[in-house]
RNA sequence: UGCCCUGUGGUGUAAUUGGCAACACGCCUGACUCUGGAUCAGGAGAGCCCAGGUUCGACCCCUGGCGGGGCAGCCA
């Protein structure tokens, strides 16, 4: 009987699995985190989301469900120059409209500034981040290129009391901006450029959406987001495949303040439509510079837009299906996209008829007072959404797309001498126009 | 010319992980007097980037090439 059962279940999750969830397949075999399956979705509110967000979602909320698990809503919102709530309103209303939610899983990285500076001191105290003097520039020709390595900062050999001590100063705002940052001590000769002693906090006196004027130091994405990650728990934190090189850096962040758990953060290759832009900056410029009316205008390829548009959740959602999660970059036709709202709409949308262009059509054998009402069905796909009534008398019209005097080959509509059924109607065949 | 990733029909994604390639979209043909942009039935289209190697046998393993992408923000 358990058997059946088990057998039954392997065949049922049989379909095609991609990379991410074959991995924690693996990851649930071996007991990796027990059962646990908690992954996240990082948006930086600083832009609408886009049908590009959409694959991430389906695919970060759709593993939450699928393996009972759940789905952090987390705005990544560590750089306040850019940063507004009106982007957060945004992105939680799309996401919620596509299907899926966050339940009590609402974080902001800003919720972890305090946490996130006393991770950094640590650093310091483990000899393994320094604060640096270097301008800009200098730290640019510092880091070498591809090609060449990089040179260690004359900074970076300070003492930790020198180091804690001149961190506390950043914090407490007796530096001017850009004048100094605290970097991790890893190597500057790393083949790998994010290694070559990466900042991870810089001086920035902008004001925060949600921490005001309380911080005059902001944590750099990569050291956020890993210890981010590693607060709440996430088990897979799922990304797009340009952080592929940031893993190293992710891994060396929480290898080195030895934290308790240690998300696994695995690539993946973004939505890419042709003739379509997916690049918030982009969308931003068409938006600010007023080349289209808003975020939501139906010609956006924005998740608002595509709403707007008339696109429906279960269409996006079986877009995302549709196109898989793999690693190698691709370009998905937008036929795609199109091709999953006809199906969703041709399933559940109601019809009614009008008539564009009328012609008028007079049925020769049908009593000049008589009228009947015929029955139409909403969505002949849904038949439970019944049916509703439709005049028809000796006059009537037709579209005209729906006669050809002289019909091509082919042409099955009305045409002189032909029969045709009128739809939910009577058959009718024309004898003069 | 450093490091990382990637290379299967037109476009995407698969192949129970060594036994000669499936699914979806698109395309073509036929059927249908009730949405012809629908439905149903068929079909064409890749021999898996290339070259060696291992093996009875490789899309799946090894070696070497070639192609595509990413990385030098105090952005994410």
């Amino acid at each position: 009987m358990s058997d059946e059962l088990e057998n039954k279940n392997i065949s049922e999750s049989a379909a095609p699995r991609d990379f991410i969830r074959q991995i924690i397949d693996e990851d649930l075999s071996t007991w990796k985190n027990g059962t646990k399956v908690l992954t996240r979705f990082p948006p930086e509110p600083n832009g609408y989301l886009h049908i590009g967000h959409a694959k991430s979602i389906c695919l970060n909320f759709g593993i939450g469900i699928e393996y009972n698990g759940k789905t952090n809503l987390r705005f990544d919102d560590t750089n306040p120059s850019k940063e507004e709530t009106e982007y957060v309103d945004s992105i939680m209303e799309d996401i919620r409209w596509l299907g899926f939610d966050w339940g009590t899983g609402l974080f902001y990285a800003s919720d972890y500034f305090d946490k996130l500076y006393e991770f950094a001191e640590t650093l310091i105290l483990k000899g393994k981040a320094f604060v640096c003097e270097l301008s800009a520039d200098d730290m640019r020709h510092y880091r070498g290129t591809l090609t060449e390595p990089g040179k260690e900062s004359p900074y970076r050999g300070r003492g930790i009391d020198e180091n804690l001590d001149l961190f506390r100063r950043m914090k407490a705002g007796e530096f001017p901006d850009g004048s100094k940052t605290l970097r991790a001590k890893i190597d500057m000769n790393s083949p790998n450029i994010n290694l070559r002693d990466p900042v991870i906090y810089r001086i920035m006196r902008a004001h925060h959406h949600r921490t005001g004027d309380n911080w005059c130091i902001y944590p750099m994405y990569d050291y956020a987001h890993a210890l981010s990650d590693m607060l709440e728990g996430i088990t897979h934190s799922i990304c797009t495949l340009e952080f592929e090189d940031h893993r190293p850096l992710y891994d060396w962040i929480l290898d080195t303040l030895e934290t308790p758990c240690h998300p696994q953060q695995i690539e993946f290759a973004r939505l890419n439509l042709n003739y379509t832009i997916m690049s918030k900056r982009k969308l931003n410029e068409l938006v600010t510079k007023g080349y289209v009316n808003g975020w939501d205008d139906p010609r956006m390829p924005t998740i608002a837009g595509l709403r707007r548009r008339g696109y429906t959740p279960e269409a996006i959602r079986n877009l995302a299906e549709r196109v898989g999660v793999a690693k190698r970059e691709s370009i998905i036709d937008v036929a795609l996209l199109e091709f999953s709202i006809r199906e969703d709409l041709n399933k559940h949308a109601e019809r009614v008829t009008a008539v564009i262009n009328p012609l008028k059509v007079l049925i020769t054998n049908y009593p000049d007072d008589q009228e009947e009402f015929m029955d139409f069905t909403i969505n002949p796909e849904e038949p439970e959404k019944g049916s509703r009534k439709v005049p028809f008398s000796r006059e009537l019209y037709i579209e005209r797309e729906d006669f050809m005097e002289e019909p091509v080959k082919g042409y099955f509509r009305l045409f002189p001498g032909n029969e045709v059924r009128l739809r939910w109607a009577y058959f009718c065949q024309m004898y003069r126009f």
